[in-house]
DNA sequence: GCGACAG
DNA sequence: ATCTTGTCGC
């Protein structure tokens, strides 16, 4: 795609009308390749510890996003960005929140993933057009969106071994998946976003899986936006750096 | 009063 | 998202 005008206006009633837009664009269908590895994107925003509801337009974010090559599970790439809130959170309004600051941060990386996971819905969305979706389009990749519930639609827990999928849905459509990414754990929701169906969704996140219940590349860039929120930089209001070369083994949740 | 709808 | 509290597993 690309000619498509897609933003993050601040005003609600602006953003809504993209969303509907959103909703009904027909980008060409994405699937990974066979057999093939790929390159996963995962990208997370977090906020200051301490502030709990919504938050407010203004509030200091971390986002940070990172590429993983999906046959050796390697981080090829990473970066944060520090940025600002562009709005407080409300339901079916995530993108004036986070969209800013997750797009800098994925545009910051050196090499850009084939897909990308987002920690929001896709198609489950009042307006069919939640952050996942939105991001992908403006950013011109494929996205798949990963969260621990749904937002509108509904659906069963799928059965209790790794991989065991059931489907999500939202007034008659199949938006995405519960999928039990490991055994004994709380399921995830795998959401269809921009060019993913709920299939290709569900193959992406297992591309992307490991040992943890969270694709890694999303518990990377979980881990990198924490991270960066912890060492409080006092510099410049908004800046791009790299993440450091080495890594700590920390048996950290997984949330 | 109750229930709740991403992060 | 963040907070709290409890439990399980390495």
């Amino acid at each position: 795609m690309g000619p498509l005008a897609v933003s993050w206006p601040e005003d609600p009633e602006r953003l809504a009308a993209i969303q509907r837009d959103l909703a009904a664009a027909t980008p060409p269908p994405w699937w990974p390749p066979r057999g093939r590895p790929i390159l996963v994107g995962g990208c997370f925003c977090c906020s200051p510890r301490g502030t709990e509801g919504r938050g407010d337009a203004g509030d200091e974010v971390w986002a940070a996003a990172v590429t993983i090559a999906s046959d050796t599970g390697r981080r090829v790439a990473a970066r944060v960005h520090r940025g600002h809130a562009g709005a407080p959170y409300v339901t079916g309004q995530l993108a004036r929140r986070e969209g800013v600051a997750l797009e800098a941060a994925v545009r910051a990386l050196p090499v850009q993933p084939d897909v990308l996971l987002v920690n929001a819905t896709g198609r489950d969305h009042p307006r069919r057009a939640g952050l996942a979706l939105h991001l992908g389009a403006v950013l011109d990749l494929p996205t798949v969106g990963v969260t621990h519930r749904p937002l509108l639609a509904t659906g069963a827990w799928p059965a209790d071994t790794a991989g065991a999928t059931s489907p999500v849905v939202l007034e008659g459509e199949v938006v995405g998946a519960w999928m039990r990414t490991r055994a004994t754990r709380r399921p995830l929701v795998v959401h269809a976003a921009w060019r993913t169906t709920p299939d290709v969704a569900v193959e992406v996140v297992r591309l992307a899986t490991r040992v943890y219940r969270t694709p890694l590349p999303l518990r990377e860039a979980r881990q990198l936006a924490r991270r960066a929120r912890g060492r409080m930089s006092s510099a410049a209001s908004s800046t791009s750096e790299a993440s450091k070369p080495h890594e700590r083994a920390d048996p950290a949740k997984d949330r």
